[in-house]
Parts: structure tokens; C-alpha cells; sequence
DNA sequence: CGTTTGACTACGC
DNA sequence: CGCGTAGCCAAAC
């Protein structure tokens, strides 16, 4: 019986993340990467930074063979623009699926996250894989009890 | 087989 | 608000 190497494991369920975000929607390589649980061995606080880094080589091995079961186009950077070469022929495909289901660039080439941001699945989903939930990528709403505008009278 | 690079991101200037 | 840097895994050179 063998181990499956971390690696391998880590790339998995990555790609499973990403086949439950809906058409029409968009996550970021950091809110899959905060989902997964910090491996064992490596500091939080440096999982933050390279987790999305791992995250973008998973999403890399699908991008090639453009693997149908896994919606690639879906996933964007924390600015809410894709992360290819521009001009290349994935990041054309990519913007033209994500337009084709109806996901709008503004004049900057940037999504909307408040429109078409994933605040990820359902808690059942997660709990059953053990995993964490992701910050919204929204503009949180103000809060009713604080002083959310500034009064002038 | 040692180096370099990478679909990234938080943080300090 | 833009720019440079660290991070320390994997895959490509």
C-alpha cells in the first residue's frame, strides 16, 4: 500500500474546490489556498504567502491539458484580473469563457468581486472534507451598530 | 543535478 | 497607490 505523496493530494482537492465554484462566478488563488488547512510542517503565516503560489501550480497542470472537469477560467488573482500573459492564447480563452457566462471586465480588465465574487460552497461541503471557509472577497456591508458614515452635523 | 522560475500575496516603503 | 521583497514547494531548465 502506498502514500499518496501530499503533493498530489494537495493538487486534488485544489481541483476540487474549483469544480464548486458556479458559471458566472469567480474565486481567488488565495481564498482556495485559505481553504485547504496550513500542512503540517509549515508556519501559518508563511502557508499565507505561498499557499496561493501552490494553488496557481495546481491550477497550471489543468490550464495545459485544459481539463473540461475542472473550470480553470474561473479562478483569477486577488486584484480580480487574470493572471496570464496577456494577449496569450489561454488568457483569451479564459476571459472569453468567463464572458460567455456572463462575467464582466471594467475598463481596467478587473472583475467586479461584489458582482461575481464566490464566497465559497455550502458549510455541509466543507465539513464533510474538513475544510475552512474563505474570506469574501466583497466590500463588507457596514455594520449597523458602528458609526459606518461620517456625520457632518 | 544545482539553479531558476512561477496562473500569488501580504507587507513595508 | 505603485514598487520591491520574501516565502522555501515543484517543475522546468
Amino acid at each position: 500500500m502506498q502514500m499518496p505523496p501530499d503533493q498530489a493530494a494537495y493538487y486534488q482537492t485544489v481541483w476540487d474546490i474549483v469544480r464548486q465554484v458556479p458559471a458566472g462566478h469567480v474565486v481567488t488563488f488565495g481564498q482556495i489556498a485559505v481553504m485547504i488547512p496550513v500542512p503540517e510542517g509549515i508556519e501559518p503565516d508563511v502557508y499565507q504567502r505561498i499557499g496561493p503560489r501552490w494553488v496557481g501550480n495546481a491550477m497550471n497542470a489543468v490550464t495545459f491539458r485544459d481539463e473540461p472537469t475542472v473550470p480553470w477560467h474561473r479562478v483569477i488573482n486577488s486584484k480580480g484580473g487574470i493572471s496570464l500573459e496577456e494577449g496569450s492564447a489561454p488568457a483569451t480563452r479564459q476571459r472569453t469563457r468567463l464572458e460567455a457566462e456572463g462575467v464582466r471586465f471594467d475598463s481596467k480588465d478587473l472583475i467586479d468581486f461584489d458582482v461575481f465574487g464566490w464566497d465559497g460552497p455550502d458549510d455541509d461541503w466543507l465539513q464533510e472534507r474538513s475544510l475552512l471557509r474563505p474570506h469574501s472577497m466583497k466590500t463588507p456591508p457596514p455594520s449597523p451598530d458602528e458609526p459606518q458614515q461620517l456625520s457632518l452635523f
